[in-house]
DNA sequence: TATAATGAAAAAATCGATTTTATGGCAATG
DNA sequence: CATTGCCATAAAATCGATTTTTTCATTATA
């Protein structure tokens, strides 16, 4: 079962799956080792490292940077290859400030759509994310759950390139956010707003869920301004 | 003088440049042919004959598609190739609005920010378009001189990402307007608000602008319905 | 000393050929 | 008659080698 990808992976799920090729299995690898801060801000990739250290052979490697230069997670310039962006704080700052735009926009929208089988499936995903968050020394383990909560909460808006722009935006604002020094106390209210969001959101407090969220996302932007360091 | 791609072509100029490679070369014009109606919609692409037709290898030509399917300009299906996007009216619904949304708010800040050289070029785009709309039968003069208006209408907004999502936008919604049956009285009105539009902006009034502007967009979305069929 | 030219080494981009996977017709089976 | 399995063909994906371009240390020049 393949996914169609008019994005890099609009399902959400890790091509790990069968039918994947070599180019999408060291898409995703890449991308997730880029939105972790393996790679130094602003270094050139030599291909020829990644190319042994993923196991794969220079065409799919090729066409995988190609994809994340086009998502925005690579920068290309034309002769001299592939580099990883710089963390600019003013650029932090248009993220989160559309992040926030956008995803109040779209958290209105879920709450107009959303179902019956929406609530439950939020209520897992809050569930998931609490478990997760239980266990800290399982770090991708709370990102996975983090992210699926934050995209099901969204996901019945019915506007599939809004969700699309939100998931670009979000996995940039992570790469600033996981480098940055974590925040104990504003962790601990980041988690608790993700249960009050349930609530709103349950009960459709549009105007209410929406400032939430709103404050939810300036906080996280508090903590991933961290990540910068000059300008 | 090569250009940073951390998008393809983030400057909007066409890569036919010196430094360009065979892959921005390719992707440049399989961007402008998708964009034009070149290929029928949901038509899977034979890279056989893309190769011959475009002249370049198969290393390029398959970077570039790889790029376009990020971009979201094909769809790409893990073992089985790239096809173009359907048309689908709800589609198109979704892209005006978000349109709407986004360029009002860049709008708005554009209007704050744009200084006088931006008013001298904003002026000068739209006699270059004026121009250009004078002599219809250079269709592409008037699309290049149209998206160069709108452009540096919201170029001084400041937010790099919003511009970028702009951007996006106006090449799908624009796949849908090209194949539309041209409708020369609204095509009548949309030239006039041009005009208001920079009268508007240079006065910096807000609201009367951004309520312009959504009326475009809203105007063009009508005329763009007509490249839907069915759903 | 600063600047420009040079050329070897490194890296990026591309090509041609090979391998892998999907597709569609046809026969075998229930 | 519908369904399944199999093969030949076509297409996609990948590999290995070649070509092109950049980089950078070195030398020549003003």
């Amino acid at each position: 079962m393949s996914t169609v990808m008019r994005t890099p992976d609009a399902s959400g799920a890790d091509s790990a799956s069968s039918g994947a090729t070599a180019a999408s299995r060291v898409f995703d690898a890449l991308k997730q080792d880029l939105i972790r801060g393996r790679f130094a801000a602003g270094q050139k990739l030599a291909i020829g490292s990644l190319k042994t250290h993923y196991r794969v052979g220079l065409s799919p490697l090729r066409e995988a940077l190609n994809r994340l230069a086009a998502y925005g997670l690579l920068e290309q310039v034309n002769q001299r290859g592939f580099r990883v962006p710089a963390l600019r704080l003013d650029e932090l700052d248009d993220i989160a400030d559309l992040r926030s735009q956008l995803e109040c926009k779209a958290l209105t929208q879920a709450l107009q759509h959303g179902d019956a089988e929406w609530e439950s499936q939020l209520l897992a995903a809050h569930h998931r994310l609490r478990r997760a968050d239980e266990r800290p020394q399982e770090m991708e383990e709370c990102e996975q759950a983090h992210l699926r909560f934050h995209r099901t909460l969204l996901a019945p808006c019915g506007s599939p390139w809004l969700l699309r722009f939100i998931e670009q935006l979000h996995d940039q604002f992570d790469r600033y956010r996981r480098l940055a020094p974590p925040d104990l106390e504003v962790r601990e209210v980041l988690d608790r707003q993700h249960g009050e969001l349930v609530q709103l959101a349950m009960a459709r407090r549009v105007s209410q869920a929406r400032a939430l969220l709103d404050e939810h996302i300036d906080l996280s932007h508090g903590v991933a301004r961290g990540a910068c360091s000059a300008p």
